[in-house]
DNA sequence: CTATTTTAGCGTCAACGAGACACGCATTGT
DNA sequence: ACAATGCGTGTCTCGTTGACGCTAAAATAG
């Protein structure tokens, strides 16, 4: 760690008291964990490392923050280049910034993740590169720097706010079955709910809209399709 | 988004093999919000700024992450170097880094905020310079940068944290009447509670262990001191 | 067309937690 | 002793949560 950085005492001349060109400056970088509901399971896109350090091995995607350039927006255009889909939720996780944590230098990273739309994911379900992956949550490879950390972060995380706002409908499809519903809160949860009391919970907030629509399935009775009403205004 | 940036051959390449002296790097601080019950009120330091930008306005107290030192490392070496004290609540809020939010540079920060015992904060409480000074959370004055936005954050995050964890002990001597516990409650959620409800609620979860002592304060019945008990095992 | 299979959809009861609410008790000061 | 002050306590109601089993609607197989 620490090695000796090639300093940029480049662009902003102009600061007044303080002068940041006297430090030595981190690197800064945004990693999205990108998850979605796939083969009934919660799922992650990780990248396969092609060069030191962690050569082989899996991580989470990430890369530097533009200059001129938002958090926000870095973490975007990540997602943008690793699956192709725009519009979908995305919210900052953590920053981890241990030194060592790269060996190469001093990288501070802002971590976000995304939750995204099982179904419109298909479209470029079939990445080219065999160095791009799926991977349950619950079976996690070998994870290059500390992104097993972060991704139990992010685990420990989602499940906190599924209680009390409505991410979970970002994992579905604009229209959905109260089942398909459940079993998003069962597959992050890891662990069954009783349908009745899931059913009447969710119908009591009011924050679903019945569709009129049914879906049929298999060799059974059809079910209802909601869709979600952004109209009740749970804290975010 | 359009980066309309010199650097950067292919964003994508750099996930891989990625070459950081080539970009330019934004600045990487952390800023404090220092935060105790004062006069019955929430109250959080600040620093008054001496130079441009904001010259004359007040923010959140911050500094330089050094390049060997982790970002936790920093916000203790800020809080000492503010308040002198050392073991003190101390989390990670968020990293606020849109470009612009400081005119000099683009400088990425990341806050943590810090919940002092008031008690001990009474030692270095006369703080020689006058361009430092604790404010009410509720009654801010103008303030540089996006530190407003940071403080209504922090707020926000604090009141969440109130109820499902044990943070409210950070502001509170060791010893303390179940009375001053009521009224930290109260300033940070900036509402009444009943005392009895209240009582109930606290007693009945079990972190309070009863000292045995009393404290006598003014003209009536002494009440009984408690301390927290960290063997309950509240989630974080 | 009948039987079977499969999941959808529904109601009750018990336990618990949250919130509303009023008065005697221990101390100090006069 | 008595006035003033804040400490300390119990009950009831109501809504929420969780446990629990049966009928309904469709498809398929025979």
């Amino acid at each position: 760690m620490s090695s000796g950085q090639s300093q940029t005492p480049s662009a902003e001349a102009q600061a007044h008291h303080y002068d940041p060109s006297k430090y030595e400056r981190p690197s800064v970088t945004v990693d999205v964990v990108m998850m979605s509901i796939r083969q009934s399971d919660l799922q992650v896109l990780l990248v396969k490392r092609r060069s030191w350090p962690y050569e082989g091995m899996w991580a989470i995607p990430g890369g530097f923050v533009h200059i001129d350039e938002s958090l926000e927006d870095a973490a975007k255009r990540e997602l943008r280049e690793e699956t192709g889909v725009q519009d979908v939720y995305l919210e900052q996780l953590y920053t981890f910034g241990d030194p060592g944590r790269d060996p190469r230098m001093r990288v501070i990273t802002v971590v976000y993740y995304a939750l995204l739309d099982s179904e419109r994911l298909q479209v470029r379900a079939a990445d080219d590169a065999s160095d791009v992956g799926w991977f349950s949550m619950y079976n996690l490879p070998e994870l290059a720097f500390d992104h097993a950390e972060i991704l139990a972060y992010t685990l420990q995380r989602i499940r906190g706010k599924l209680e009390y706002t409505t991410i979970a409908f970002n994992l579905l499809p604009e229209q959905f079955t109260l089942r398909e519903l459940q079993r998003v809160y069962e597959i992050i949860l890891h662990r069954k709910l009783d349908k009745r009391n899931f059913r009447k919970k969710i119908l009591s907030t009011g924050i679903l809209e019945d569709t009129g629509a049914k879906k049929m399935e298999g060799t059974h009775r059809p079910a209802r399709l909601y869709r979600f009403n952004p109209a009740a205004v749970a804290r975010q």
